[in-house]
DNA sequence: TTCCTTGCCGAAACCGGTTTCGTAGCGGAG
DNA sequence: CTCCGCTACGAAACCGGTTTCGGCAAGGAA
């Protein structure tokens, strides 16, 4: 029925339902139907659900730009993609993009993305988006320890929403999976195996989990009473490339370890070709756990063994989150983390 | 209440400048400012011009959504990302994107992209952004020989420009860049090297790219005297698993062929695994010509010789051509093809 | 001089909503 | 019966622009 009337508005009469319609059919004043929709205490139960009722069958739909020149609010949410952190995020970045998507629209928002392609220009970026309300908020994905775009956006009074933590706090609102609980997970899981020189191949130290996964990996190795070994740890390895230089340098070292944690799943793909190389096999001469649950982790041999974050949920919480924001909520009702899943696949073992 | 109004307004950036403000800085009215900075026919030079430094003085900056609600246009793009295709387009996904948002963005426009988990819910997205007016038109990327997406938009009336042709040009503006041709190019290529048995792994045949490009091999093949053999043809290899697969298939022939072009790179990924498990060297037992330029091409061994396709400068491209289409240009003149750009690295080689 | 254009701008309506304010009608207290 | 206080709605302003329409003044033709 609804999608006769549908097509016959956008076939035929070219003619949208207005509020004024709504409010002709039944007798009552545009006012009044718009303070019965938008759930009004003046308003008596009896006709706000004449209106709502009405109103569905009718089809009417406000517009969300017509109300945003009163309100203010565009209903939508912002998103600055930087070119910059390169191929880092690009293994994930539909199924993010999906679940911001589902996130927003569940609420009858949407999403406008903007890309930048130097640190530069994501502040002009940010800056126009702001000025000519392009959103009414935005979502930083990849949150530095110290963001300049959370003090933008912290300084401008506009609502924002991290996917990570950050350092100070305060008026942040965010989601994040715990790499930190996976982190010690994973030097657990080697330990129960029997390995006891394990390497660690941190990701990019400019973000807050690059942190937060070396302490994760560093209290496991305490808590298990093992040697940090210098000569075992590398950093900013976000690329397969990356990977295998880190690799082959940790393997140069002696006595080497038999198992390496990586915090990004690239990186233990660089892993994997450093021991291809060596002639090692990984999951017998050599452990490998890794971070991130990527695709291409389940189409090497042996297939990765890893932490897998749920990127399309990740996103749709940051969409629910953000929106309540915008809505008024404070920051401090709005932090959620959830734990990365484990998938115990064939890059481990016990050392050989 | 008013001395803190003008006290905001004299003192911070909180509020922003109206064409009130504008019109009453010169001692006009808000008509004249609005269609002196629109164009219109029946304001002097000399007025065009003061209002013009005015506005640019002043950081005047109209509201698009409030423009909207009388133009009926919100000055933003749509893009709607099927999740189905999956693989396939991740590798550009993020250049793409980076493409439409600054060709947008250049025209003051902003981009709005929703996600659709299936094909079903592709036409409901599509819906309600059109009911909404979230989007004044869309970009259609990984354009189908006869697109649904094609027959709603047109059946609807909403300006739209494909990222590929359609089979019925009929109210259809596009980009393209032309694979047919470097299929061609790639056997000329490859038939110059000395090659006479040439297999070719062909994308997705639901999408009109894959017959042009296959009519692209086909031609060329034609045209240097060379026999077809069926079973050195395969279709629908859009990863690297299905690359692989029609590798080994294809390489089950007898007799091999000595090189095989394929439509997209992840495919010939695929063909470097199954040339690995057969101890076949890529370059030299046997020659791979690819389509796309992504990333991964370069960091095999041999590199990937291929077509490369500037997905950034696509991107942009179809944001320009779809802001004319929504202003009313007609579609004639907004196709658009271009040419990928050969990358001749090490993956191709003579005969053996 | 008069009449008719033409150029250029102001006044006001309009777009589709939201929000403030005023008030009719009703029931209960005095 | 009057007065009071609510409840529930209408009237109108408002948001920030665009667009239609009308008219004044200058200039050219008769």
């Amino acid at each position: 029925m609804s999608i006769d009337a549908d097509q016959m508005k956008a076939g035929s009469q070219r003619l949208r339902v207005t509020i004024s319609d709504v409010s002709e059919a039944l007798g009552l004043t545009k006012s009044t139907v718009s303070r019965a929709l938008n759930g009004y205490a003046d308003i008596s139960e009896s006709t706000r659900l004449r209106v709502r009722r009405a109103a569905d069958k009718m089809g009417y739909r406000p517009l969300s730009h017509a109300q945003a020149i009163r309100t203010g609010r565009t209903k939508s949410l912002g998103l600055v993609i930087q070119m910059a952190d390169h191929d880092a995020q690009r293994p994930f970045l539909a199924e993010f993009l999906s679940g911001l998507s589902q996130g927003a629209s569940e609420e009858g928002w949407t999403l406008t993305i903007a890309a930048s392609d130097s640190p530069e220009t994501t502040f002009e970026t940010f800056r126009t988006m702001i000025a000519d309300r392009k959103a009414d908020g935005f979502i930083l994905p990849r949150t530095m320890s110290d963001d300049p775009r959370v003090k933008l956006l912290r300084a401008s009074g506009i609502p924002f929403v991290l996917f990570g933590r950050c350092e100070d706090p305060a008026g942040c609102a965010w989601y994040d999976v715990l790499g930190e609980d996976a982190m010690q997970d994973a030097v657990r899981h080697l330990v129960a195996l029997g390995h006891r020189r394990i390497g660690f191949i941190n990701g990019g130290m400019q973000y807050t989990y690059g942190h937060l996964r070396r302490e994760g990996f560093l209290s496991a190795m305490a808590e298990a009473g093992l040697k940090i070994e210098p000569e075992h740890m590398r950093e900013n390895a976000v690329t397969i490339q990356d990977g295998e230089v880190s690799a082959h340098e940790i393997l140069d070292s002696s006595p080497t370890p038999t198992a390496i944690v990586c915090a990004v799943d690239m990186a233990a793909l660089g892993v994997y070709r450093a021991a291809a190389t060596r002639g090692l096999q990984i999951g017998h001469d050599l452990s490998v756990i890794a971070y991130d649950g990527i695709q291409d982790g389940a189409h090497v041999t042996p297939q990765l063994t890893t932490y897998s974050v749920d990127y399309t949920h990740s996103g749709r919480r940051l969409s629910a989150l953000l929106i309540r924001r915008v809505m008024g909520e404070p920051v401090e009702a709005l932090r959620e983390t959830a734990q990365a899943r484990f998938l115990n696949r064939g890059s481990t073992g016990p050392p050989a």
